[in-house]
DNA sequence: GTAATCACG
DNA sequence: ACGTACGTGATTACT
């Protein structure tokens, strides 16, 4: 059995891998699936074949190739889309780090590169797998050399493969004569011109039947067509030059030896790296994630039981002197649920410890001695702090860093930031994390079930934080972003714990009773819905909904969705006049909201308490902002009257009241601020009503004669303008014509020319560096603006706009939060901050200290950031949520 | 697991 | 011609 070689056509298999995937990206933004792609087919290729050799070529300096969708058009050369172009370089780097041997030679096509390869190979008698998306290589199909055409289809990859015979079955030529038939065709993608008036049919029965173009001329008058006959006489030199011109060369002059192409571990810890880094889980199963992985730390990482060998390790710690806090301890404490099976500990390149809760070693006695080291000053490093501040008893004074804030500062798109992200993003350590260790088996299964794999799993954490610290913190600075993170970010934090730890207090039996109320009701729409419908159908399914509304009562549909018709709230709104059915249906859809996600959602959260204990997120959002789960405090209804009653069940303690300050209108002046624009800061330093006196200053109208719908559009166009505004956006709100949705933003440019000025800078920043920062520096990169895609880049384009300004309003009410939270704790007051709601913070205060709880909110607030215009702040009170809002 | 819908700022 | 307003999270249906 011969040994087989697998060469690859590089930029065409990336090409066709583009096409044929859709547009994914990693959670950075970086395009990923021509990559992906390529991997995929080259996979299948290798786990069919089982080569013992492989090589993958690349033209060089090509600015543009060609792809079979644009020979359909007009051959004319299309330039690579950027998402397309920065793949490139990063295949080659994932190539290269499987070993893959890469050929690209400078003055020659990759064609030709592969032709000669091929036949060297056939020629040392190997056998040759060729695969490519380009038919012009069938030319080299022999025996020994197979020409394998990958195809995406709906079920996968699906290979077309070409001998000798199998072209001549398909096409009715030889290999050799698939050369004279392109001479004859020509072909337009590759500027190969052909004989004028002689297509694919005629040139097959030509070549044929003579076998090349030269003997084909020989016999020239016996060629039929007359047409044909005619072009060939008249052509000839043609056809010789574009046979020339489609001819692949066989006999470049390249150093290749087969040893070179030997297929080596392809799936190594360096191309894990990349795995990785694009989030190919799937390809990622091809690593096997074994523990000799970095074999050389772990065989430093110690498990600790014995009480003695603790107090030894802690002794050695508390040794060494910190009085410039120049120790830093890298500390995890890890645990399931509300178990703490012990601690993380390192505090040098060779002291990397889990001290395990077992015998007389006993969770209260770890929480002691991480007390002790935390007040010796010691800098803690750790992942998400505020899971373990019921541990770790630190406070904001402290010198502690989280190492999952810090790098969600530097790139806040990703969706986590565990150990196993910091090692590989800023340490360059691939280490498997926990599901990959485990899958779901629990923690405390896995101490037993594999010791190994536990002991590297909880040391590694300790030992990431501690080698992490340096980096994080030294990328910060490079960043400007380390007094965001030491003033703002790391004391939230605290804020944070706090608000989580206290909770809200709910009535549940008000609760219920509203549920109830709302239950009947439900009852008896899904009772008239039917009526009207005529049928029996569950109204939740937007599928059955459409086929009710607009194919059995044949409604006119106005939008449609890639699975159906569209049925959200804003099409039925404007089919309220056509049927009566429909305000059944948008009013059994806002009680079923209400009684689902609110009513009954929120009584699943009460706990033993009384209150609901939701979490606060500081490491989601893009641009800054907080956000909030289990349940979501921050969407609370307060726009429709109904909904709005839930509030009316969260309540303060006894003795205690609510207090309620949100910030007027902080986006809007914070852009006021950050573009400078004399008239608006002038506008906002007086208005009473700022919605208002953009329509009087944008429609030229005194004040007092601004109309309801001027003021109500000039509203709509000061949103978009925090949005990022688009005609289209401010059309489809407004229900307007995208021309005249572009008449109204024209004229509040025209108003506030410096505002316009600012975005279009904004944007310009964004396209120069990649991102956009807040006032305080915070970072939000935007991968979209170099996209090629308008709708891609619009996107960008919006959110380079939107972003300062609501990443800065964010930085705004962190820091109030901040100095509330530590004032009322300085001044031993029983009031606490509970809530933040974006631009609203709620605080449950004890009646004898409502008054200076007003008043501090309001000053906190206020003066969190001075800017060129006052932040207005309103503040109420009310013995539950609804009255103090 | 994704899409559709809708709640909030 | 293209076709979306920015930022979130929860529920439901359905594959």
């Amino acid at each position: 059995m011969e040994k087989k070689i697998v060469l690859i056509d590089g930029h065409s298999i990336l090409n066709r891998a583009f096409y044929g995937l859709p547009d994914l990206t990693n959670s950075e933004g970086l395009h990923t699936n021509a990559v992906l792609g390529f991997l995929n087919i080259m996979f299948k290729i290798l786990d069919e074949e089982k080569p013992e050799y492989l090589t993958v070529a690349f033209d060089l300096n090509k600015p543009t190739f060609r792809h079979e969708m644009f020979q359909e058009y007009k051959g004319t050369r299309k330039s690579m889309p950027e998402e397309l172009r920065e793949q490139v370089p990063i295949m080659k780097e994932v190539l290269k780090a499987m070993g893959v041997n890469i050929v690209e030679k400078a003055g020659f096509e990759a064609d030709d590169v592969l032709g000669t390869i091929a036949k060297t190979c056939e020629k040392e008698g190997y056998e040759v797998s060729l695969v490519s998306g380009d038919r012009d290589l069938l030319q080299l199909a022999t025996d020994k050399i197979k020409i394998r055409i990958p195809k995406t289809k709906m079920s996968g990859t699906e290979v077309e493969n070409y001998n000798t015979a199998d072209v001549i079955e398909k096409y009715g030529v030889t290999p050799k004569q698939f050369i004279d038939l392109k001479g004859l065709m020509g072909d337009t993608s590759d500027n190969i011109p052909g004989v004028p008036g002689i297509g694919e049919k005629t040139a097959t029965k030509i070549i044929s039947q003579y076998d090349s173009i030269e003997n084909a001329y020989e016999h020239v008058e016996e060629i039929t067509p007359n047409k044909a006959r005619e072009a060939l006489k008249n052509h000839y030199d043609l056809a010789v030059l574009s046979k020339t011109l489609a001819t692949i060369k066989t006999d470049c002059h390249i150093d290749f030896h087969i040893s070179q192409a030997e297929i080596k571990n392809l799936t190594n810890e360096e191309a894990f790296v990349y795995f990785k880094k694009l989030e190919f889980k799937n390809l990622i199963s091809r690593f096997q994630v074994d523990v000799s992985h970095n074999e050389g730390v772990e065989k430093l990482f110690k498990i600790i039981t014995d009480f003695v060998e603790a107090e030894n390790v802690f002794n050695k710690l508390l040794s060494q002197k910190t009085d410039d806090q120049s120790v830093v301890v890298g500390l995890q404490l890890i645990r399931e649920n509300s178990t703490i099976l012990g601690i993380s500990l390192t505090f040098s390149e060779k002291d990397i410890y889990f001290i395990k809760v077992e015998g007389l070693i006993s969770a209260a006695y770890l929480q002691d001695k991480v007390k002790n080291i935390v007040d010796h000053n010691y800098l803690i490093a750790t992942n998400d702090l505020k899971s373990q501040l019921d541990f770790i008893l630190a406070t904001e004074k402290d010198p502690i860093a989280d190492l999952g804030i810090g790098a969600y500062l530097l790139n806040p798109l990703k969706s986590t930031y565990h150990y196993d992200d910091i090692a590989r993003d800023f340490l360059n350590l691939i280490i498997p994390n926990e599901s990959e260790l485990f899958g779901k088996i629990s923690l405390i299964k896995a101490m037993d079930g594999s010791p190994e794999e536990f002991k590297n799993f909880c040391c590694y954490q300790g030992y990431v934080n501690y080698l992490g610290y340096d980096k994080l913190m030294k990328a910060l600075k490079d960043t400007n972003m380390e007094q965001l993170f030491r003033e703002i970010e790391m004391p939230l934090v605290f804020a944070l714990f706090d608000m989580e730890q206290r909770g809200i207090g709910v009535n549940e039996g008000e609760l219920k009773a509203y549920s109830e109320r709302l239950g009947v009701k439900i009852a008896q729409l899904e009772k008239e819905i039917y009526e009207l419908a005529g049928e029996e159908f569950n109204i939740s399914s937007p599928k059955q909904l459409g086929v009710i509304l607009f194919e059995k009562l044949r409604l006119p549909f106005g939008k449609k969705t890639k699975t159906g018709y569209s049925t959200s709230a804003d099409i039925l709104e404007k089919l309220v006049i056509e049927h009566p059915i429909v305000s059944f249906i948008l009013e059994y859809r806002q009680l079923t909201k209400l009684k689902s996600t609110y009513a009954d959602g929120l009584t699943a959260f009460i706990s033993e308490d009384k209150r609901i204990h939701g979490k606060f997120h500081q490491t989601i959002a893009a641009t800054g902002r907080i956000s909030s789960t289990d349940p979501n405090l921050q969407n609370i209804p307060i726009r429709m009257e109904l909904g709005r009653a839930i509030r009316k069940a969260f309540i303060p303690k006894e003795g205690y009241i609510f207090v309620d300050a949100d910030y007027s209108q902080i986006e809007l002046r914070v852009l006021a601020h950050m573009s400078g624009d004399e008239k608006l800061i002038a506008a906002y330093k007086e208005a009473q009503d700022i919605h208002r006196i953009t329509a009087s200053q944008v429609f030229h109208t005194p004040l007092e004669e601004v109309t309801p719908l001027q003021r109500s559009n000039a509203k709509a166009v000061n949103f978009g303008i925090v949005y990022g505004i688009s005609s289209f956006g401010l059309g489809q709100d407004l229900n307007i014509s995208r021309k005249e949705a572009e008449s109204y933003i024209n004229k509040y440019f025209e108003t506030y020319p410096s505002v316009k000025n600012f975005l279009d800078e904004l944007v310009a920043q964004g396209k120069k560096d990649g991102y956009v920062t807040t006032i305080f520096g915070r970072r939000r990169p935007i991968p979209e603006l170099t996209s090629s895609n308008f709708m891609q880049r619009s996107f960008g384009e919006r959110v380079a706009m939107n972003s300062p300004i609501q990443g800065t309003a964010a930085d705004i009410i962190k820091i109030a939060m901040i100095r509330v939270n530590r004032k009322l704790k300085e001044l031993n007051y029983r009031s606490r901050l509970i809530l933040q709601i974006h631009d609203e913070l709620l605080i449950e205060a004890h009646e004898e200290e409502k008054e200076q709880v007003m008043a501090i909110l309001k000053e906190e607030m206020q003066n969190a950031a001075i800017l060129s215009i006052p932040l207005e702040v309103d503040v109420n009170i009310g013995s539950n949520w609804y009255e103090a809002k």
